[in-house]
DNA sequence: GAGCCAGGTAACACAGCGGTAACAAGGTTT
DNA sequence: AAACCTTGTTACCGCTGTGTTACCTGGCTC
């Protein structure tokens, strides 16, 4: 991760917007602003920060719309959007968009400022050989799965689906993404494919596929994946 | 690798011949050149070199007849052929005898040292005479492979792809890079002939060639050199 | 509690990959 | 010249990886 992450927030009401800069900013953040949706989402495509914090309500172009162009764009930093509460189906709806996680106000900053760092962990094992999950190895190199010393070989997609995971932990994933960088937009494949892809390879990764440690399906959505525990 | 790697040039026109060697002494070669094909293929067998760079077009013994020579005293240095443009028959021929590698003139220095150093590189491992394989020993000076007393000779081929299986074990290895270790960069080998050869060598080396302990394959990808077990 | 729906999963189907034997083409040895 | 060795190609076929379908389950809504 960089020294000094960059996060772009767009939120229209002034008083949170400068709430949430100056906490950020105080962490050690490199932060940007913007009260309006289109601005933010110019500031967005041209200078890509490390992560976004994104209301769905702004003037202009929604959070949504916002969401999905940044997407289309094949920008794939993480984003956080901040809802309103009881909207439900807002969450599901920015999530099928390409969030990655959501926070309901009103929150607890401290509560956030975890959840952005969290979201800032992605790509830690982009470029290794190797990554630890939980007491198992995934071995890029090898295309294997090694624990307690017994080799397990991953089919390529596994391979392939597990190592998108890897790369963008701690984030919902939606079947359309997952579909998009493990099969490739090309072939037409039934999104149930994936589910029993994935069922797969938790019988190979999870110590107990009933109960999932890593690979947590979201109902509506996809699936996360979660590296430490 | 040695501290400093003996390149030998073969090339008969001295502008070229001067400028080359300059290069390679000033990246740390310790650099031989003949001008004429008699006289190096004399220091060729007298003083192996750590790698050779051959021209083709030579007075006396061209590159074709120099390569094939050095090849019967059974020596195994990388070479790499400087051939003509537009000379793709060459470049097969070449290949066929013994030659690793080639560049069509004009080429860019960059590039040709690069060459050189992953020619070099590749040889980099194979400074133990002798590996062990689970219960079979794996020489290579001999060329053989001994099992439980009786001994097994290898052909060039075999020995040349177990020799690279040894030196990248734990590792998906695509036939593309296997076809580039061993054949080559010759382009009119078909893949298929990588599983022929893992095959015999399956043979000869496999306790149970029909489960395989050592050389696993990687459907849709290629073969995974496991030792240790 | 009944009904609905998403996802887990077992069963099935099949394209195509890879093992393998047979063949071909040089090259080398006797 | 003949026999043999090495090595690349071709063809056949079994098997596995993968997609689909269908059924089941568990959690949600009303």
């Amino acid at each position: 991760m960089n020294l000094t992450p960059r996060i772009l927030i767009i939120e229209d009401d002034p008083t949170l917007l400068r709430g949430l800069g100056d906490n950020f900013r105080a962490t050690g953040f490199d932060v940007s602003t913007a009260s309006d949706g289109q601005i933010g989402l110019a500031q967005a495509l041209t200078q890509p920060p490390d992560v976004l914090l994104l209301d769905i309500m702004l003037p202009r172009v929604n959070g949504f719309d916002l969401c999905k162009q940044v997407r289309r764009a094949k920008l794939d930093f993480p984003i956080l959007m901040l809802t309103a509460k009881g909207q439900e189906e807002d969450i599901v709806r920015g999530l099928e968009l390409g969030a990655d996680d959501y926070m309901t106000k009103p929150f607890g900053i401290r509560e956030l400022l975890a959840r952005v760092k969290r979201l800032l962990h992605r790509r830690a094992g982009d470029h290794e050989q190797t990554v630890a999950i939980g007491d198992t190895v995934f071995d890029r190199g090898a295309q294997t799965l090694t624990r307690s010393g017994n080799i397990v070989p991953l089919t390529t997609k596994e391979y392939r689906l597990l190592a998108y995971f890897v790369s963008h932990p701690h984030r919902a994933l939606t079947r359309g993404s997952i579909l998009d960088a493990v099969w490739g937009r090309s072939l037409i494949v039934s999104s149930r494919s994936v589910d029993r892809c994935v069922a797969t390879l938790r019988g190979k990764l999870e110590p107990e596929p009933a109960v999932p440690r890593f690979i947590h399906t979201i109902r509506d959505v996809g699936y996360r994946f979660e590296l430490d525990l």
